[in-house]
DNA sequence: CCCTTGCATCGAAGGTCGTCGATGCCACCT
DNA sequence: AGGTGGCATCGACGACCTTCGATGCAAGGG
């Protein structure tokens, strides 16, 4: 029972990482760019945020293991890591009793 | 496409009620109750937090629409809200562009 | 070889959230 | 009616998070 506990700790962590409007903005925008990578260049902009905070999100993001980075030269793109909301989904439908599959 | 913004800023409230192992406790020990109710004074003891500081969580979860309080005399029961975790996953996987609905 | 461009990191300020102790209120029991 | 037990609210302290400006580093072009 104690079990959760841990459980808890992790999925509040990953949580925590999404429950931001600047983080999940950011998810959308990389999902809708095209190919579903994004550069850090594009992302400034329609955010309204300073580079440097959109680099701290972004490394929120990375260390929460719901987005990877891709340094291809001096670009970094970044992508989504397909099925890792889903797995949030989940955990959340699982930790309160709620099954969402049937 | 900034119709994301507002979405986001009410998802990331949601979110953020979640966003800590003493709410996702909570949750867990309430749906794991008998008949799905849990009284306060049930939920202080294994959680390890004061009473105030567990009535202050279950008002955060209850301003966020994930449980329901019903008042029978001097124990207060709280209950989760059928299908609200599953609606946070949804935008979840709406949000990052992974439909979970066709 | 030097300069420009793009990204990550560092340090600091401001605000918000979690936690606690003390208090007040209401319902039940004697 | 008085006493007891349980829950919500109030004020305060400490810690974390968000945001910014400035700086450092690596890659590419002239």
């Amino acid at each position: 029972m104690d079990g959760y506990a841990e459980g808890a700790g992790e999925l509040a962590g990953v949580l925590q990482a999404l429950a931001d409007p600047a983080r999940l903005r950011l998810l959308s925008m990389i999902a809708a760019s095209d190919g579903g990578e994004g550069c850090v260049c594009d992302l400034v902009e329609p955010l309204g945020l300073s580079q440097p905070t959109v680099s701290h999100h972004l490394k929120g993001l990375l260390d929460a293991g719901l987005v990877s980075r891709d340094k291809r030269g001096v670009w970094a793109w970044f992508r989504l890591v397909p099925g890792a909301p889903d797995g949030v989904a989940e955990l959340l439908s699982a930790a309160d009793g709620s099954p969402a599959d049937p």
